[in-house]
DNA sequence: TTTGCCATGTAATTCGTTACATGATTAG
DNA sequence: CTAATCATGTAACGAATTACATGGCAAA
């Protein structure tokens, strides 16, 4: 039995609270928006529409090019009584690096030094996406614009943090490959 | 079809490499090892055994109480090739908090800020524990401690980083529900 | 002797991705 | 007309957790 009943619903209720859209649309907005932190696969999102509007979560209109789903009273209903529940879980992700840089001593020379450095070199990259997206959110009027903007700021915290231990592991690899 | 071959796997050859042990004491020492950032449950455990077995990865010796699985030649190769492979995927993983903090507008007054204030509660035993764990780790002659020095400081960075985002966000949201 | 830890495992269930398959609509 | 994008979906597969079930051994 997993830990945590169907997340990817509340990420459905949650993306429909912006607009009626497709799932089509659903799917590239929320990798737009939440993307950094969030990912839906097709393989989740149509089974899961379902799913919702056969609980009266969501509504259906249109059909077509046309065809919208959006949420319903329950629908909202549901989505504030899933804010207000504590925050169930707090796993930590499996990472994949990690565990080679814990293993290091097992790699042949260069070896984990070339993983960090590899990461360190999309760092950079992540930052300015980062950097550029808050600009936006900050220009933004919504009224939900403030709570996108603590995510890019959780996003710019976690990459900038994971980049200063990058440039801190790597002279340490190194040095403890000299011998 | 997974985006990754059995991490599993891997992470059981590593324990391994430490000594031959039983799968009870493996899910124990991986708790204690890499349990911040990675875990296994028996569910999983016993199986992959099995499964390193067949594959002449793993030999099984003793019975009872003194029953022990160690690395073979072909399990050390194994590990080795791994190791050497490139980090695949670099998946965001998928964070609760964040996501009820991005849909912050529709909860009630102070749910969110709740949640992040919950969250930010338990940072701080956290990184003293990890601080503990990296004086230890630092005092350790073990050839392998200095790489397991790099995993604990990167579970220090990116708590600090956290903790810091919490109290970067707690006045924000207090301050949006002023309104 | 009974409590607790060591030890191994299975069953049910859910999560999630990838690859495949299909078709409508629209812009060039 | 034709290529790209919008759109919906299924099938196969594997990862992973939880709860359940069982038993030996050792110490108090």
């Amino acid at each position: 039995m997993p830990a945590r009943e169907s997340r990817t619903g509340y990420a459905v209720l949650g993306a429909l609270t912006l607009e009626p859209m497709s799932g089509y649309r659903l799917r590239a907005v929320l990798e737009q928006s939440v993307g950094h932190f969030w990912r839906e696969s097709y393989g989740q999102l149509y089974p899961t529409l379902r799913r919702l509007e056969a609980d009266g979560l969501v509504a259906t209109e249109g059909r077509g090019r046309a065809r919208v789903h959006r949420l319903t009273e329950a629908g909202w209903d549901e989505l504030r009584a899933w804010l207000a529940r504590p925050v169930t879980g707090h796993e930590p992700t499996r990472d994949e690096l990690l565990l080679k840089v814990f293993l290091g001593r097992h790699a042949g020379p260069g070896v984990t030094a070339a993983h960090v450095a590899a990461r360190r070199r999309v760092l950079d990259d992540l930052l300015t996406s980062f950097e550029r997206t808050e600009a936006e959110v900050a220009a933004d009027p919504s009224p939900d614009a403030p709570y996108w903007r603590l995510t890019v700021r959780h996003g710019i915290a976690m990459t900038r943090a994971l980049r200063d231990w990058c440039d801190e592991a790597l002279p340490t690899l190194e040095q403890l490959e000299d011998r």
